[in-house]
DNA sequence: TTTTAATCAGACCAATTTGGTCCGCTTTAA
DNA sequence: TTAAAGCGGACCAAATTGGTCTGATTAAAA
């Protein structure tokens, strides 16, 4: 499979959260609890996300981090690059041209670009109001405002 | 950067490589020279892909792996599968339904099969012969032939 | 028939990467 | 002034990865 780091995938279910209530603001510790992760995970990721403009920071008491702009304009590569870097399957693919020694004769080089190109262009034509929609269908029994005791909604604490 | 592993990104070079003679046999010795990775390496990764039907393998003296099929009809989904196992990027995508506990109340699973599906048909319509064809332009100064003493040629090992 | 060149498989080990925890600092509403 | 929140970095543990080694098997060539 393909790995994206735990962080990235948090990244995202943490982003589909709060889609839910795209004008609300939510902190740490709530989204903690929603999503069964360690607080201070959630803290990391949220100011990772702050830091490349996808949310809004809210300090001081009742604060907490709010959507930059709405889930429309939000892709799901948005929040990768955010929290990964650029979006490349492979190291080289993550400069720009002119740094690698061997580059004029890598003949790997030409193919890597075209497969990153594709998977690229896929993950930005993917916005996290596409997600969150799908995402309504299964919690809009639970009017989504704080702590429910079931933990645990990533894509990854999951297994067989 | 969405990470692949190494193996698969060695999977993609040598079957590039391999896809510039299609019909012959390359022994992993050859393919090592080559590439610069090393032997054991390029064998390990030769028989996985070998165990899922991508390439035949010509045992004994003179032996060696071809191509099972035609680089039309390789796709880079089926060789990151071969080594990587089924394209996913998380966990609890790499199964079909029915396996996680909390999978009906689960909000983030829907979103992450649509990403996860995006990237797999994009992985999918990537052939290894329109990758080979871009490496071709490279190459075709030095006839393909055997052992170069210029090293590396992955993705991978390069850096900034 | 013997030798040699190749695939094949699996065990083992080392090192990198990852992600979780903890700490103390800053900010601001009540 | 206090408490509740974000902020950022240092540190550590553990999982994953990938490279190495060994030996068995196969088949062509001498």
């Amino acid at each position: 499979m393909i790995r994206l780091s735990k962080l990235a995938d948090y990244g995202v279910v943490l982003m589909t959260r709060m889609a839910s209530r795209p004008e609300g603001v939510h902190n740490t510790m709530d989204l903690s609890l929603l999503t069964g992760l360690p607080t201070p995970t959630v803290s990391k990721v949220l100011s990772k996300l702050g830091r490349h403009d996808l949310l809004r920071s809210v300090r001081g008491a009742k604060g907490g981090y709010k959507l930059a702009r709405s889930p429309q304009n939000i892709s799901i590569a948005d929040i990768i690059s955010a929290i990964e870097g650029p979006i490349a399957l492979t190291q080289c693919m993550e400069h720009t041209l002119g740094c690698c020694d061997i580059e004029p004769l890598c003949p790997s080089r030409y193919g890597w670009q075209v497969i990153n190109d594709t998977v690229r262009r896929s993950l930005e034509s993917v916005s996290l109001a596409e997600i969150s929609t799908q995402v309504q269908l299964f919690a809009n029994r639970r009017p989504g405002t704080s702590a429910s005791a079931t933990p645990v909604a990533t894509g990854e604490l999951t297994n067989g």
